[in-house]
DNA sequence: CGTCCAGTTGAATGACCGTTCAAGTCAACT
DNA sequence: AGTTGACTTGAACGGTCATTCAACTGGACG
């Protein structure tokens, strides 16, 4: 009621593909879920199609403000606030039973001949995330060896979280999340001062055990 | 003709389920692939969902012969041969024009909701490539130093691998699979002895410029 | 009060979906 | 020659899909 009718719209959409992607949505399952009838919808948006857009445009959009700010706000350590980040996908994993994961991932592998402008949003979205990772990797300044490709790196904290998740919804079991977040902190740790290191320099970016991590490998407790 | 219907259908689900995915693939599309009515294939099959899982399960069983074995005989050197089973994903990539990807994370993202026959297949399918990967590991032996947990990092090459996959096909550039691939080498040539490293064993497991990599970041030439 | 129009209603549409099945073919066996 | 049964044919079925549209509502404005 007094929601603006696209809005809500959008929100459903939102939500929708992300429990059951965009495919597997129908026009149906937005119609109840935004309380509204079709005529309503396609008042505001052409078709399906539309409405996939508008959505990614309001992740990307929202990127910063609804993700990144929120996940760096308790933490000042560029290098922690990284994995702050990842923590904040490690607590949506978890609270959703592994059965969500990334929704711009699952999009943009649910769909093989995308149009070309869903394609180039999902590619923004991508892109936006890890510049935002290669940012705070720049804000480490010395911390990380100067010869570490900040960019490649960032890209590589994406391409470590959309497998990640992939494995653990797959599984249904977050110690594969963690795992792969551990092997992540192993390499960040081999990455600062890779020639003469100290107890100091070590201590300080060294994997340090987050909160109820599994001990066992293969298998969590459940 | 010659070929028994039942394989014409498996090789025919095969290639649809990789171009188009699992539910874009219409049974329509089956028939005609496979060269036969809709009577044939219920024949064999009870419905859409049992053609899933024996494509699946085809996968599984095939991963040894079809993929492993032929990607390890140029190689001989246990790390390179998992570097050689990345790159013969990186062919298949390119031939593809980075629109196809890893068939069994296409469907692994794609059923939010899957069966759990299903869903055991698909991380069977995980399990048994990341245990192959994880035999190569214990047979790097020693190069590999001790503290090494071998089988959360062969989980992890492939964590990398379906991440890499899907920016790849998200941009349609390679460029994004080799520098993911570029990180992981990275992280292997320093898990090689930490402590102490002689000239002779960091040449050996060190980064090796691999053909054709594009030097520019960001964009590769296209 | 009359006009207008952004927004809404919800039944209808045609295309396509996975699946069914009665009827047919043909090689193997008695 | 007759019978069986695995395999094939292809039209047909009911359901769901995204989308359409003529009719309706109600506030804004002159």
């Amino acid at each position: 009621m007094t929601a603006d009718t696209r809005e809500r719209i959008l929100r459903a959409a939102m939500e929708l593909f992300w429990e059951k992607g965009y495919q597997s949505t129908s026009m149906a399952d937005l119609f109840a879920r935004a309380g509204i009838n079709s005529g309503s919808l396609y008042h505001f948006f052409p078709g399906k199609q539309d409405v996939l857009v508008a959505v990614l445009t309001a992740y990307r959009d929202g990127i910063g403000p609804m993700l990144l700010e929120p996940a760096w706000a308790a933490e000042s350590d560029p290098i922690e606030r990284v994995f702050a980040l990842l923590d904040r996908y490690r607590t949506l994993i978890v609270q959703t039973d592994c059965t969500y994961g990334c929704p711009i991932g699952s999009i943009a592998l649910e769909l093989h001949e995308p149009d070309p402008a869903v394609r180039e949003l999902l590619a923004e979205n991508f892109k936006a995330w890890a510049q935002a990772v290669e940012r705070q990797l720049d804000a480490a300044g010395g911390r990380l060896s100067a010869d570490v490709d900040r960019a490649a790196l960032a890209e590589f904290v994406l391409t470590t979280m959309e497998g990640a998740v992939m494995l653990t919804r797959t599984h249904r079991d977050v110690a594969y999340f963690d795992r792969a977040i551990g092997q992540l902190r192993e390499y960040f740790g081999r990455l600062v001062q890779p020639v003469q290191r100290t107890a100091r320099t070590r201590a300080a970016v060294a994997p340090r055990p987050s909160r109820a991590r599994p001990r066992s490998r293969r298998r969590s407790p459940r």
